[in-house]
DNA sequence: CACATCAATGCAACCAGTTGCACTAACTTA
DNA sequence: TAAGTTAGTGCAACTGGTTGCATTGATGTG
């Protein structure tokens, strides 16, 4: 279970509301592990109670707003983790499986949505070159920065590899007519 | 959710039992979707209640065990399905959090799991090689075959998409030092 | 001032996937 | 013939992820 590390991770970067990481999963972490609000707020909960992490008081009591900051077992948990060998996410490509199925039950028009998918990996490779051009345009980055470009460059890859995939499918099923 | 209709696919293909399907799902489909045995069993019965299969009975009547095959209605209900785009399935990348948690934490010996990582791949990418040349080496096939070995092509892609990923990053990691 | 919108947190219910175990029937081998 | 293996089915409990809704406070606008 990777989603209280991914949270250790961003609240090491920066201390913040259940509300900021949703929003900074959203826009970084999103592409490669996914998670709602309520998920990041449940989990949060646990974390606290088992004191990975803590709550700020704010300034003014009557607020609700917590923010939280990562405490030493949170980061030792964190350490341990990474150092832990995990199972190889399994895929769940359920195209694949609509693929098998047009195989098997005669010709199913497939194309469409093959083509939306092609638009939807131009549009993430668009967004992934965009956050490049804006945060890594520095000529000597240091570690953090060089492994954070690999991550976004491994994105790009993968959105890459996507594209190219999509259009020999339609190449595929074209010269089936 | 797709489970159901990867099963209707494989039933389509072959009336089987329980067992049967999850040795198929195990080698045909495992590496794009997986499932237990037990959320097979879950499901068939789900499906039979719904009128989507049915069991054959069996010769003698005193065995329990049960081969499904497809009705009208669930051939239609894959059908529609097909055609029905999809959302595409997130992904959930463990190895990228460890990256981000490293460019955070500092160094933590992720070369080990990169390496780890490689030689499944590896041996997935050999696995599929000897499908390949084991179901595809008809000079001319039909539509069908052409489709199954372009899914088996996908596999294949995906594989050698993540060994070239994994080596980069261990360049990556060791120009670090 | 009333109304809308956004920031922020969270409950409850549900669904999908996992784990562990238990059972029966057939076949296999010491 | 007793013990072990494989085929085959399934229940129960749990965990993780999703959906829908509710609440509160702040800020903005006609």
């Amino acid at each position: 279970m990777s989603l209280p590390h991914a949270l250790l991770t961003a609240l090491l970067e920066q201390p913040s509301t259940g509300f900021e990481l949703a929003k900074r999963f959203d826009r970084s972490m999103s592409y490669y592990w996914h998670a709602t609000h309520q998920q990041i707020y449940r989990e949060l909960a646990r974390m606290e109670k088992s004191g990975q992490i803590a709550t700020e008081e704010s300034a003014d009591s009557k607020s609700r707003v917590k923010t939280y900051y990562v405490l030493a077992a949170g980061k030792a948990e964190l350490e341990r983790w990474v150092q832990t060998p995990s199972d190889i996410t399994p895929l769940r490509e359920s195209l694949m499986i609509k693929l098998r199925a047009d195989a098997v039950i005669g010709p199913l028009a497939l194309e469409a949505e093959v083509k939306q998918r092609i638009l939807v990996h131009q549009q993430r490779l668009a967004i992934y070159q965009q956050l490049e051009a804006q945060y890594f345009a520095e000529p000597n980055p240091n570690r953090e920065m060089r492994l954070k470009h690999l991550i976004l460059q491994t994105g790009m890859r993968y959105e890459q590899h996507c594209l190219d995939w999509s259009n020999h499918v339609l190449e595929v099923l074209a010269s089936d007519l």
